[in-house]
DNA sequence: TCACAGTGCTTTGAATTCGAACATATACGG
DNA sequence: CCGTATATGTTCGAATTCAAAGCACTGTGA
């Protein structure tokens, strides 16, 4: 990688090059058209949706219990929507819900045994969904800048605005973990 | 708390490189976050979201009408939504529907001076937020790597079964009901 | 202890989205 | 020229999403 970053910038606030214009755009179109067929993947063979995915896989991977407001955060969803999807969870009998003995406020998730059958069941096929449509066309070499590249804006961006509960208070600063 | 793991062998030994799987996981986050700041400004400074955006892009790049489908098509957008859409954009004066000349079933769509007018005047905020959200902490080369590797996703995943029409021309007989 | 601000989650209401069903228009085969 | 199948766009109903308001609990200072 030569070290290409230019100064800070030329011209801050004007126009963008075509090229990063072109980039921004292909990369929304594209996660655009992946996310719609895996959303098809999902819903035709454990009828959940990406989001649920998502929740009870962030579910399956943490140590113990996740608190609504840190599973809303991870999945980047607002609050309000995660208590509606949850309740759909909880109503399939995917994941529990109960009060925290530390904090009486608080609401402790977890997943059952049968969300983790259902992960577990619709793993493979969106495991291959998502090889043929985003890995099989990249090289090993691909993936790892992708991966570098994506962790970087990430990291950037975690540390900017504030996530579920925006406008209630000025500042996140410690948010504990 | 009682692991009821069920094997996690499972049937196939395609699991993923964990890799692959974070190269796709903070993909997927980092689109959505992005995504998120971006329909802030949009909506703050010009009162739209962002598939009314991607629209007014779409239709002012355009060389002179083009038809629901298409549009659709290029939002990657399901037909109805974008009836729905539509009907809001030109209710706002920024976009003009009307009947086409060859073909007495398509309506051809346009923008407006003033969608145009709207269009500029939100593009400086729309890029000074991909700029310090997105390029920032992106060298020029990470970006053109960026390019390339989602040019070729799109390309590919383009190449597959299209996504607004989907399943309306696949089973030439029989049992419609 | 009480008042008050801060935090965690849920409820509510409005907006948006999609798929299926619908109404027309076009293309094709007999 | 009919009859069927396909293409376009819209309407309809249901599901999902978010922000704002509300309720419940916590912690701090007087």
């Amino acid at each position: 990688m030569t070290d290409t970053r230019p100064a800070p910038d030329a011209d801050a606030g004007q126009a963008l090059d075509p090229q990063q214009l072109g980039a921004y755009f292909v990369l929304m179109e594209a996660v655009s058209l992946l996310q719609h067929q895996v959303e098809q993947q999902l819903r035709t063979e454990g009828d959940i949706s990406y989001v649920q995915f998502q929740l009870l896989a962030r579910l399956a991977h943490a140590p113990g219990h996740l608190t609504m407001t840190q599973l809303a955060d991870g999945v980047v969803y607002s609050r309000s929507g995660l208590t509606y999807q949850a309740g759909l969870l909880e109503k399939a009998g995917l994941i529990t819900r109960g009060p925290s003995p530390d904090d009486e406020r608080a609401t402790l998730v977890a997943i059952t045994g049968n969300g983790r059958a259902l992960l577990d069941s619709v793993l493979p096929g969106h495991i291959q969904v998502t090889r043929s449509l985003l890995f099989d066309p990249l090289t090993g070499d691909d993936l790892h800048h992708l991966g570098d590249i994506m962790t970087r804006v990430r990291d950037h961006m975690r540390t900017q605005p504030p996530r579920s509960a925006a406008p209630r208070k000025r500042r996140p600063s410690s948010t504990q973990a």
